[in-house]
DNA sequence: CCAAATTGTTAGACATGTCTAACAATTATA
DNA sequence: TATAATTGTTAGACATGTCTAACAATTTGG
């Protein structure tokens, strides 16, 4: 694959398993190799092998047959992945109308690529829309119009807005 | 890594080779792997390498020292991702403000990954700001206002909006 | 038109991350 | 508590896509 982490320090696959591991380890509870193959769809041993690269690096805690802990440093990268899903997520979701499921799959894949610069925007992006009621609140209404009926809503009118002759 | 796909059956780096070649070979003049290799940033013997597979795809012709071109189905999928790249290039800029290296850098990285609906809906989403005046072309103004003060403009009051006491 | 520069290919090493098969440890249960 | 089921590990194969080194073809310029 041609370059595809972005500038950040870990690969994909390494991040996912972070945010995996974050996400079980969650409630105190310790996370599980099953699990985190559960969770992510691959089997055991990519599990292990993963666990013994990011042990290596002191980003998880790992013994034999034991527990399964972020380290903080670990901690610290799961937290940056999860709020970049979770404010991608709110994007499709919320400004987008996507349904929840793809909304969560898109950015799955997008967490790991795209710039700490457009991620920021568009995260106070959603805060924008979300917080703004022209902008805002009618926003995405009027959008949904848009969407169902392929063209602009009433209130979409030129009405006060200069336009070239 | 860990299924980084979506759903088409190219992957990031064999789409990346396809936009490249059309792009090269766009105006009549052939490609050469020379230039395939700079575009990319990856060594010559990638390139020859990528085009043996796609070759064999049927997606692009090549003879040894020869000319590459695309075939027709070799042509349908580059088409297919340059207009991928090209609405999330004009999403990030015309809707984010992003500048127009970052939003190209991300528009390539993220076009080999977004789902169809995703992509509908954000392509759909930037026409629709583009084309309507009060959801659209005063919407990235007051955004950009969001964006230099951290607080709403004027204009965002609720003034004629509900809200519960 | 021939030598030098450039371009392209082949062969094979390497990195990442997946998998299966076989075995080992742990946990649950009869 | 012995045994069965489950979970985890190791070893090693495999796929993708990159690279360097060496060599081959093509193109260019004297």
């Amino acid at each position: 694959m041609v370059k595809q982490e972005a500038q950040r320090d870990q690969t994909a696959s390494m991040e996912d398993y972070l945010e995996a591991i974050a996400k079980l380890g969650g409630a105190r509870k310790i996370a599980r190799v099953k699990q985190i193959s559960d969770v992510l769809g691959v089997r055991m041993p990519s599990v292990t092998s993963a666990l013994k690269k990011l042990s290596e690096q002191e980003l998880v805690e790992h013994e034999r047959y034991g527990h399964i802990k972020l380290t903080p440093q670990g901690d610290k990268v799961a937290r940056d992945v999860i709020s970049r899903h979770e404010a991608l997520t709110r994007f499709f979701a919320q400004a987008l109308g996507i349904n929840r499921e793809t909304a969560e799959e898109d950015a799955c894949k997008i967490e790991h690529v795209i710039s700490p610069l457009s991620m920021e925007r568009l995260a106070k992006f959603v805060e924008f829309i979300g917080a703004c009621p022209l902008g805002g609140a009618n926003f995405p209404s009027r959008y949904e119009y848009y969407l169902e009926h392929g063209e602009l809503p009433q209130d979409c009118s030129n009405k006060g807005v200069k336009k070239k002759k």
